[in-house]
DNA sequence: GACTTAATTTAGTCGTGCCTAAACATTTAA
DNA sequence: TTAAATGTTTAGGCACGACTAAATTAAGTC
């Protein structure tokens, strides 16, 4: 298993996360990963005869429960390096991504073990993704939604984002909102669908666009 | 530039270190890498052409000044991540060499840099190697011999060994060797060679082939 | 239900880094 | 000084992961 490969299982797993339907169809993948349809249709028959997905012509790819683990783990690997590059390299949050796409590829179980304890076995990265344990499993207890699904006079506190992009984080912090922060519902105005929020101590207005990528727990 | 180009460079480098010819040639790359010399031939072409050896046919290469410090620079930040997996992961100082192996590729200046500090600048990796600066300088002010070629009645510092394996570390750990321990010579055999030693408080005694593998500072 | 459109797969190609076998150059020894 | 042995390069091939273009299947529309 290399580089590429590990990267279509990422892509594979947190697609269908998002999606409805069990399978994940061959040009989202090729979206994803900046190829051609073609060049996944191939991958992902090397990838059945693996057993890593369970794949159907013209319908797309599903993980198998080896092919989910080896994503999972990829994950796991991915978000403990991006903790490690925040916490103690102290970089900024919208720089760590990048990075950890390249150090999520290091094989040693040894090493990602010390690590998590390193870290003291954080639960969140500095997305507010959840971070597996060893075995793979998830335990997100957030109860969450999406900053663009709030009602008015709602309440709830950012716990993560969907675009991880920098350009988007960037803005983020230029309109100083930030992860952990508590936030209420002032407004959404019919107009453009953007909203009025407070955000820490501050009125924020953000577009509606923005606000489709923030993740709330709500309480 | 890749994993197998960057191993290639990392190669040339180890080997123009300790041969006094300027040029290495084609076949000692290659029995370094476990690779065959023709393929060797195919890659010193292609680095002529970026520029980062000079290669002379039938006679092998030389690296230039771009070739020194990209060498340099993967150099570095094996020893660093090295540090990293035994001062604050603690890893046995013979486990780390693989996983640093992995680490070297990462590509990230600023990771390199911060990794750097975060570790407070460390001047020695844990085999005793020198780890080069940001710019790739090496100022390694060890006064260094072989144990194998000290006399009888010398003393000295043990400061490093010139075979990293696991197989040999492991050998020295058992023996109760490690790095930084005082050692005088009381005895070289004529027999074969071994020789009898005091390190740290014990008498040891140790093989030839060992001796010729321990870098000590005299003095 | 036939037809158009969009998505997917197949077939064939390419660059990379490796290989083997054969040709060639250099070094060593007679 | 030439012949043999050794080391190096060249030529051709292969697996891998990407691509394009053409063929095929599925989905949507009248």
């Amino acid at each position: 298993m290399n580089t590429s490969q590990e990267n279509y299982l990422k892509a594979i797993y947190s697609l269908s996360e998002k999606s409805d339907s069990e399978f994940v169809n061959t040009s989202s993948i090729a979206h994803k990963l900046e190829m051609k349809p073609a060049s996944v249709t191939e991958m992902l028959k090397k990838f059945e005869a693996k057993k890593l997905v369970e794949y159907k012509k013209y319908k797309g790819a599903k993980l198998s429960e080896k092919g989910s683990q080896a994503a999972l783990n990829i994950i796991r690997k991915h978000r403990l390096w991006e903790v490690f590059l925040l916490k103690k390299l102290h970089f900024k949050w919208d720089e760590v991504h990048e990075i950890a796409e390249q150090l999520e590829h290091i094989q040693s179980r040894e090493l990602t073990d010390r690590l998590d304890d390193f870290l003291e076995n954080p639960r969140f990265d500095p997305h507010g993704d959840p971070i597996p344990d060893k075995h793979g499993v998830i335990t997100d207890n957030r109860n969450t939604s999406l900053l663009s699904e709030m009602e008015v006079k709602e309440t709830g506190i950012m716990t993560g984002v969907q675009d991880s992009s920098s350009i988007f984080l960037k803005y983020l912090e230029r309109i100083n909102i930030t992860l952990g922060q508590r936030m209420e519902v002032l407004d959404k105005m019919d107009f453009d669908g953007s909203m009025i929020l407070v955000a820490g101590e501050k009125e924020v207005s953000i577009s509606a666009q923005a606000a489709q990528n923030i993740i709330i727990r709500i309480n």
